[in-house]
DNA sequence: CCAGAAATCTTTCCATTGTCAACATCGAAA
DNA sequence: TTTCGATGTTGACAATGGAAAGATTTCTGG
């Protein structure tokens, strides 16, 4: 194991840490992505972090605090990556919507550990407010692009339900599939490539216009 | 908390337990459901299996092969919810994909946390070859599908896969969505109009015939 | 039928973990 | 400056997974 650029524990001068909180935070995705959310311990978190077991505790409440506000930072992030993907591209709506599909299954791809943190564990306490409005808001994107390309709004029309369910159960399959290790693309499938695949599969979830 | 039918310790009157291996493998779901993933322990099947602690590992190496096990059990009984479904069907070769993907959202539901433990877990050892090959199984349903509807072989023609990964990932991502409460379907939704739903969603993500 | 071997189960022990309680240190407001 | 709340540390506890060693039963070869 070469040089790794993942926190770990640095002396600190100052009996206070400073900022302990959000390197914790730092600590907690250190953590998941070296030893995965089953192996993942608050003890390694404190121990990254340059304080003792304890002092997690005057922070957040018990570890799957720690966990659930990682996760509602996941899903900042989540939504800055598809709103990247749909601003890089200058098409039509329907553009738009594959491209935020494809943000979606970028960021599940970079981020395994984090977006099974987010997606596929109950321990991070779904229904407190940070988490749960984060989300919202990924949710948010989907329902607007939906609306913008077919008028219908999922707020008020039951008939745009299927299509958002649709839209997000296939990028959200194809995440969880491909972090997952059960879709053996071929290893060196090249960006575009995988781009395209990705794109066309997308398309086939997406509302009929 | 009422009478439940799961499996209990029943004190036995022989030194030797006599079938231990597949009651812990009973027990282990038993406790996946209650207690879920985050909450498993191997004490906890022990206890239902009516057998000290430590007499698990005279059958499985360690926690996660008991939790290996279970999930190979799931993965045929995945193999069996699908067939079930499309053997309920006698329409034409799309109908019965389409059933055989309702098959495999209903087993989610009906089995959230085995389902979790499948496909959302690396407790599991999923190159065991037990686990493997009953994933293999469940796989070829889907690529024997897809062959029969297109005439093309996922394994010799490319352009298969590109139908394969879309049905898996949307009948997938119903799944997780569904059972992870991301999707708030109305509470009382009647079978018919939920089979319907998704039915009509799983026909999108199907191969152009 | 019987003695030894193998399988199965129990008890005991240890390291790790999350959490709690008690105490120490620091900074900011009164 | 003094006091007090916020932040950090140490020590303890119960629960857990796993290893080691002993007890009990079953199997197997003579």
């Amino acid at each position: 194991m070469l040089e790794t650029d993942l926190p770990t524990a640095a002396p600190r001068k100052t009996y206070h840490h400073g900022d302990l909180r959000q390197t914790l935070i730092a600590a907690a995705e250190a953590e998941l992505i070296e030893k995965g959310l089953e192996g993942f311990s608050l003890r390694g978190c404190a121990k990254r972090a340059g304080v003792s077991h304890a002092a997690p505790a005057h922070h957040f409440k018990d570890a799957d605090a720690l966990l659930s506000a990682l996760a509602a930072e996941g899903f900042d992030r989540l939504n800055a990556s598809m709103a990247e993907a749909m601003d890089a591209v200058d098409g039509d709506m329907m553009e738009k919507f594959v491209a935020s599909g494809v943000g979606y299954v970028d960021f599940a791809c970079a981020n395994p550990a984090l977006f099974h943190l987010m997606f596929g564990s109950r321990r991070p306490d779904h229904e407190s407010p940070p988490l749960a409005e984060a989300g919202g808001r990924a949710f948010a994107v989907l329902t607007g692009n939906v609306a913008t390309m077919t008028g219908r709004d999922y707020a008020t029309d039951p008939a745009a339900g299927e299509d958002v369910i649709a839209a997000w159960a296939m990028v959200h399959g194809l995440s969880e599939l491909l972090i997952g290790g059960k879709l053996h693309l071929p290893e060196d499938m090249p960006r575009p490539a995988f781009k395209a695949l990705i794109s066309a599969i997308i398309r086939r979830s997406g509302p009929k216009i």
